[in-house]
This record gives structure tokens, sequence and C-alpha cells, in this order.
DNA sequence: CACTGTTTATCGGAGG
DNA sequence: CCTCCGATAAACAGTG
């Protein structure tokens, strides 16, 4: 069938030299509702790749929307997601019953509230909105780093989508499909088994502890390198080729991902092994240690960011400003319950202060502009955030610009058909 | 049975 | 032009 989305590609002048620290991220994640702390937001670091270099096609309306901001110079810096996803407060945690609103747990109520609070015809004006400029890819990783765990149940993956971007409450089957093959083709997502005490469908999915920020560049359409765990490379083409294992593909040869592309032909894996993820999966074996294994992941994950070779330093710094992010920017959050389990930065650390801060990359002006234009351009999408932080949503509300230029961007192109 | 997860196949765009 | 990345479709297997 013909493809109904227009995709939105993307990408970017690339500037990053290639390997350019997470800059940063000061931003504010007004997207969300909240315009925190200094200034820009995840969300408005998209936008601005979008208007500016980021996105070079736009097809859809995002490029109907105003004056896009003087594109501040490419790409920003990479952790406008995580600052986003730390901002959106989502949060079900692995213990905490899954997504959609557990009574129980505090952010679903203020979730609950602001849904149920906010005028039904807020929402339904806004509908349908054009397709965010975030891949599948950083949208998973949004929300699993969004989640003190950093750990979500496919369920709740898709929940923290819907509920931040009307966009996809549409067309489900058809997303939900791509989020999955995402999961599970990319590296960069390892799935955790529950343990048995926390029966239910599907196992939890957290990012790999070696992917590092893996939008650096600022563009989240793509990212400029597809993250590869070795180990399963190996596998992978041990499976290709079993009999040379694996010299068959010279290690340097990256992504063998099937290109065959206009040319059909090459070879093409086998069925590859089930659940060949090393450590994390590890156990998957029997409960005992399970449990502990599960609570430890997020840490171990953590952890290993600070050890692993090469993006070690970048890991580090992605961590700690995303918690300062946090903790600056939405200090709510930290008082929550699930912040409880946040990770806990070093004290007195803005990301700021870091030297591949965006607000030290950014000219000021650039800065308000980029929050200005967030604030318009985007908001579109603010008020349909789920947030807990009703607060924040209520912010996003005074701001207002909520319904007004939501009108920028019609969907266009949203092929919404099927389904 | 509905969901979850894996895999294969294609296509289109970006970028070198 | 070629490679890489991401989106989408779809078949299929496992599971609660």
């Amino acid at each position: 069938m013909q493809k109904l989305y227009p995709e939105t590609s993307i990408n970017s002048s690339s500037m990053t030299g290639g390997n350019m620290s997470p800059m940063a991220t000061t931003y504010s994640m007004n997207s969300m509702g909240m315009t925190v702390g200094s200034g820009m937001s995840g969300m408005g670091a998209a936008m601005n790749s979008m208007s500016g270099q980021c996105l070079t096609s736009a097809p859809l309306g995002y490029s109907s929307m105003g004056s896009p901001i003087p594109n501040m110079g490419s790409c920003m810096g990479g952790n406008g997601m995580s600052s986003m996803a730390a901002m959106t407060g989502y949060s079900s945690v692995p213990g905490s019953r899954e997504v959609l609103g557990d009574p129980g747990s505090p952010n679903s109520a203020a979730l609950q509230r602001v849904r149920t609070e906010k005028p039904a015809a807020t929402y339904r004006r806004n509908y349908t909105h054009a397709k965010p400029p975030y891949s599948y890819i950083s949208l998973i990783t949004m929300a699993i780093q969004n989640n003190p765990h950093k750990m979500l149940t496919l369920a709740e993956i898709y929940q923290f989508i819907m509920d931040l971007f009307p966009f996809y409450r549409q067309n489900q089957q058809r997303w939900q499909n791509s989020i999955r093959h995402s999961l599970s083709f990319n590296d960069c997502f390892v799935k955790v088994p529950r343990t048995p005490d926390k029966p239910g469908k599907g196992s939890f999915w957290t990012l790999h502890p070696d992917s590092g920020n893996m939008f650096e560049n600022g563009c989240y359409l793509r990212r400029q390198k597809r993250f590869k765990d070795e180990k399963k490379e190996v596998i992978r083409s041990m499976h290709k080729s079993p009999v040379h294992g694996m010299d068959a593909t010279s290690p340097d040869k990256k992504d063998h991902h099937e290109d065959h592309h206009h040319h059909h032909h090459r070879e093409h894996k086998l069925p590859g092994p089930h659940d060949t993820h090393g450590m994390l999966n590890s156990a998957h074996g029997k409960d005992t240690d399970a449990l502990a294994m599960l609570h430890a992941t997020a840490d171990l994950c953590l952890a290993q960011q600070s050890q692993s070779h090469h993006g070690a330093h970048h890991q580090q710094l992605q961590q700690e400003e995303l918690s300062a992010m946090v903790n600056r920017c939405h200090p709510s959050l930290l008082s929550d319950y699930h912040s409880m389990h946040l990770k806990q930065e070093p004290p007195g650390y803005t990301p700021s202060s870091h030297p591949f801060s965006i607000t030290r990359l950014l000219p000021a002006e650039s800065k308000a502009d980029i929050k200005m234009y967030d604030m318009s351009q985007y908001a579109g999408y603010n008020g349909l955030s789920p947030l807990q932080n009703s607060h924040a949503a209520a912010a996003a509300l005074e701001q207002n610009s909520y319904y007004h230029q939501s009108l920028g961007y019609h969907h266009a192109s949203t092929g919404t058909t099927s389904l």
C-alpha cells in the first residue's frame, strides 16, 4: 500500500563533528507545558531543527507554522530529548502497574486529572496534528528515559507517545507496529524480562547501556549512526555465515542491515536467534536473582555508561544533564513519588555549566527566540501532554498559545486514512 | 484471542 | 551512485 504519511525526514546539516559531546541541554521543557528553566526545550530544539536544518523536508504542516525562528545554527544539542522526556514526567514504573492510569500512582492521578479537567474541546480541536518531528526511535527513547526506572513496557511506551502526541492517537495499529519493529530491530533497545512479582504481559524495555546519546546531533529524526551492539552483531553475523563465524563480516563493516534496496539481492540474515541479549537478558533464566537484576538494571545501565570505552564521557554527561535538567527545570518531579528513584546528580551541577551546554552555545537571543517559537509553534502538542504535573499542564494552558497556533500546522498530509 | 516480539521485505530520503 | 537510516507492511511465533 502506499504511504499515507509523508515521512518526515530529516536531517541535518550535521554539524556535529562526529563526536561532540552532548551539548546540552538546558532547555526547558515547555513543550510539555512547562516552561521552565532557561529556555530551550527539547521540543523547541526539535522544532528548531525542523524549521532550520534538521528537517529538510517538512511535508507536513509544520512548515506552515508561523515564522520560524532564526535557526540557531543547526540542530542543536542532543539532550533536548532527555530534557523533554524528563519534563514530560511520564511515569509508570515497572512496579507501578502499567500505564493507563494506575489510580494508585500519584502521577497517573494527576495525569488523569489533567486529562479530564481539560476541556474536551481543547483536545478534539487539535486532534489531527501533524506528525511530530521525532523518529520512532527517539520517541521510544524519550519514553524510556523519562521513566525513573528507565524501563517501560510496550504498552507504556505506546501510552507515553499517545499522551504526548495526539497525532499518535490515530492509526495506532500502524505506528505501533513500527514501534514494535523498532524495539526489536534496534540494538539500542534491550528487553528485560519481567520478574515474578511483576506479572503481566510483555517485558520491559530499556536502553542499551552503551547506546549513549543517540541524538547528540540534535536531530531526532535520524541518528548519525545506528547503534549496534557488538555482541548481537557477532551473533547475527554468525547466523549469517555459520561456517566462517564472525569473520564473515569484517569487524568494521557496520550495518549490514540488508540494504538490498534498489538492487535486490544480497544474502539476507537468517532467522535470528531470539533473545540473544547479553547481560541484561541473562536474567532471563530464572527468577531468583532476576528481581534484583531488574531493579538494578537502571543503575546498571547508568553505571555502565560511565565505563563504556568510547562514549563514556558523553553518556555520563547525558545522564547528568538529564538529571540536572529534571531537577532544575522541574523540581516538582523530584518530589514526586517516582522521582524518588531518580538518579541523583552531583549537587550543584547545572547543565548550563557544562562546556557543551546549549546555553553556552546559543546566543542569548536565540534562546529567547526559541523559547517563544517553542511555545507558540509547537504548543499544539503541549496541551495534550499528559504530564502528570498538572501545574505544568496548567501553565501550558495559560500560555494558551495552544489553540491559536495549533492552527499553524494543519495536518496537511497527515494521511490518516486507513483504519 | 489479543498482545507482544521477531523478522523479512520495500521504499524513500539524506548524505558522503 | 552508493550506503545508511528510518518508516511501513506483513507474516509468524510465543504468551497471558
